[in-house]
DNA sequence: GCTAAGTTGCACATCATTGTGCAACTTAGT
DNA sequence: ACTAAGTTGCACAATGATGTGCAACTTAGC
C-alpha cells in the first residue's frame, strides 16, 4: 500500500515540462505561475520539490540529459555533416535548449547549467576538433572557441524560431545552415551539402514535431477537476 | 545659485555605467548592488532615478543610442564589408550591447529593448537586403531572418568574449568573422576579405593604446572595458 | 470499501527588495 | 563664507515571493 502513486510521478513530469515552458518565456517565473501552468496548486509543488531552486535544477538536469542523449548516438565520418546533424537534433528540443540558454545567463544558475551541459559541449568540441584537423572545418578560429560560437549560433536560431512562428521544416533547415555557416562553409556549400546528404534534407521526427514552444497560457487558474 | 552641480550630473553617468556593468553580469542586480558599484548609497540613487525601472530604461536607451550612433556613420558599397564594419563597431561597445541582449530576454523589458534597438536593426536589415539583392550575400535565407541571425551571432561572440578574457584584437576579428560567416561567406573568403580590405584589419581605437606585443601572453590579455 | 498517497486552501512566518521621509552632514559654486 | 545641491544613514511601509503547518478532501491501488 505504500508504493508511490502512478499519477503522482506523472504529475512530477507535468511540473517539469510546465516549468520548462514557464521559464522559457520568463526565467524568473514564480512557483505560482509554474504551478498553475502545470494544473496544480502552488502548495502541491512543494510535495514534489522542496525548493524552487531544486525545481529549476531538475529542469536543468533533465534538459541537459535530453540534449546529451539526443546528441550521443550521432556520428558521421564527415565532421560537417555531424555538426549539421547536431543542429538538426537540437531543433527537436527547442524549448529545453532555450530554457537552459536563458538560465545560463542568470548569475546564480550559470555554473550549474555549465556543468550540466558539459558532456554535450565536450561532444561538440570533439567534432570541431576533428573537423579542424582533417581540414573540413575552418582553421582560423581556435576549436574550443569555434565550438561555443556554433552553439551560440544554434541558440540564436532557436530564439528566432520562437519569436516568429516558424515551420518545422524551416527551423530545421535554418538550424543546420546556421551551424554550418559558423563552421566555415560558404552558403552555397552548405546548401549543396544539405541537399546532397541523405538524412539532412528533412526533419525525421518520429515522435512529436514541436511547433513553437509554449502554446497554452493566459487563461490559466483553472485546475483539472476530472472525475 | 540653483544650477545643477557638476559632480551630480557626472554621478548620473557613473550610475548608468555601473548599472550597465551590474546588469551585465546579473540582469536582476539590485539597486543596492548597482549603487555600491557606482560608489553611492542606495538612497542617493533615488535622487537621480525615481524607480528601478526608469534606471534600467535609461541604461537601455543610452545603450541603444550609443549603438545607433556607432552604426549610423558606417557605409560601404560592398554589403559584406559594411556588415563586417558593423560587427567591428559593435565590438567596441561590448558591455552595452550585452546588457541589452540580456535584458531583451526578460519578459517585462522585452518590448522596450526591441523598440530602442529598432533603428539599429532597421539599418542592418537594409544592408542585408541590399547584399541579397546584388548577390554579395546569401540568398537562401529571408533577409529579415538573416539580419536577426547575424545579430544573434554577433552577440554570441560578445558573450564568448566576456566569458573568456579575450584580447581586443581577437574579439575584433572574431566579431567580423562571425558576422561574415553567418552572412554566407566561406571562412577563406571571410579571411581574405578582412585581410584585403583596409580598415578591417585592426580595431582602430584612437583612445586605447594598442598593446605593443610585449604584453600578450598565452593567457589572453584582457577585454576592452567600457567607461 | 479502506487507506495511504496526494491535493487543496488557508494562515502564517520569513525574507529580500523597493520606494519614502527626515535630519544631519559634506561639498560645489559663487 | 554662505547656501543650495547632493549625499548619507536610518527608520518605516509596502510588496511579492518563498516555504511550512494543518485540517479537510479526493483519488489510486489494493
Amino acid at each position: 500500500m505504500r508504493g508511490p502513486r502512478r499519477d503522482a510521478t506523472e504529475n512530477r513530469q507535468n511540473i517539469l515540462t510546465a516549468a520548462a515552458a514557464a521559464l522559457n518565456e520568463d526565467p524568473d517565473a514564480s512557483i505560482e505561475s509554474i504551478a498553475s501552468e502545470a494544473g496544480l496548486s502552488r502548495r502541491a509543488l512543494y510535495g514534489h520539490f522542496p525548493t524552487r531552486d531544486e525545481l529549476v535544477e531538475a529542469v536543468l538536469v533533465r534538459g541537459a540529459e535530453r540534449v546529451g542523449a539526443l546528441l550521443e548516438p550521432i556520428a558521421h565520418p564527415d565532421a560537417r555533416i555531424e555538426i549539421a546533424l547536431f543542429a538538426a537534433r537540437l531543433w527537436a528540443e527547442v524549448s529545453h535548449v532555450r530554457v537552459m540558454a536563458a538560465l545560463a545567463v542568470r548569475a546564480p544558475h550559470a555554473v550549474r547549467v555549465a556543468s550540466a551541459l558539459e558532456p554535450a559541449r565536450a561532444r561538440l568540441r570533439g567534432t570541431v576538433l576533428r573537423g579542424a584537423a582533417d581540414g573540413t572545418l575552418r582553421a582560423d578560429i581556435p576549436p574550443d572557441t569555434l565550438a561555443r560560437l556554433i552553439e551560440a549560433a544554434a541558440i540564436g536560431v532557436l530564439d528566432e524560431a520562437t519569436r516568429t512562428s516558424m515551420s518545422t521544416e524551416e527551423g530545421h533547415r535554418l538550424a543546420m545552415l546556421s551551424a554550418l555557416s559558423t563552421s566555415g562553409l560558404g552558403w552555397r556549400e552548405a546548401d549543396v551539402l544539405i541537399a546532397s546528404t541523405p538524412g539532412l534534407s528533412a526533419p525525421q521526427t518520429p515522435s512529436a514535431p514541436p511547433p513553437t514552444a509554449t502554446a497554452s497560457r493566459a487563461t490559466a487558474t483553472r485546475r483539472p477537476e476530472q472525475q
